[in-house]
DNA sequence: ATTGCTGCAAACTCTTTGCATGAAG
DNA sequence: CTTCATGCAAAGAGTTTGCAGCAAT
């Protein structure tokens, strides 16, 4: 798991952690153009998929069609929008015993849970 | 949403209901293809995205590459094995409030939530 | 007779991979 | 100078769609 300094990775992160909008490979894609004219979607996949396999970041299946990606990796709760597809942090508080709960009831080994809510978010339900 | 019967749908959905494998749309083709030898992938799929529409079935977003289905369109929760990728129903009981208490707090209008839990099965563990 | 469903093939979307070049250590 | 990362293009996997014929109402 040995890594290279990167711009682009560097770039990738910044962006990530400064935005809670939990956006996919193709908007970030089209944010690191801005910095990087020639950066290919490649390599956005390449560090995302590192980034998450490390744990830097959290990948989000929200069911969308494509993957969301997360630069909080604390473990945390959200919603997604059925109408315009956005994915929101929610503020409440994490099922800590969750997971033990199931491993001793199902003999399972349990790493981890994720917990999505779907609905209308304020400005889709009008 | 009005629909005409059919012997390719009726066979899927006799499929769903009798197993708690949480089948993707490709195992089920193959099953299928026992009983209608002439049957196509694109029917498989239109039917199990017209029974989810219509909340006969429950379409699992497992994160394993394809979409699982459930036959039992109950609201309940799921263990994914990161091992096999197999999906395991669980036997827990559902978070009623949940939905309202998100609402609440957020103004978004709630209508479910999905509660997956990760790691390794058994057979997968040792 | 009308409308929905089917099989087939082609198209589409998202993501990954092979390869030659370039940057980091 | 070795190894990892990049850009590009092509390939891959999963799913959807257009269309002509068929089955259900």
């Amino acid at each position: 798991m040995i890594t290279k300094y990167s711009k682009q990775r560097e770039g990738l992160i910044e962006i990530l952690k400064g935005t809670d909008t939990h956006p996919t490979a193709d908007s970030l894609y089209l944010e690191m153009r801005e910095k990087f004219p020639n950066v290919s979607l490649a390599t956005v996949y390449r560090n995302l998929r590192q980034l998450s396999e490390q744990g830097q970041i959290l990948k989000i299946d929200a069911g969308t069609g494509s993957e969301h990606y997360d630069g909080n990796p604390a473990q945390h709760y959200h919603f997604v929008c059925e109408g315009c597809g956005r994915v929101y942090d929610l503020d409440m508080d994490v099922f800590e015993e969750l997971d033990k709960s199931v491993t001793y009831k199902t003999g399972f080994s349990v790493a981890r849970h994720s917990l999505l809510f779907y609905g209308l978010c304020k400005s889709c339900q009008h």
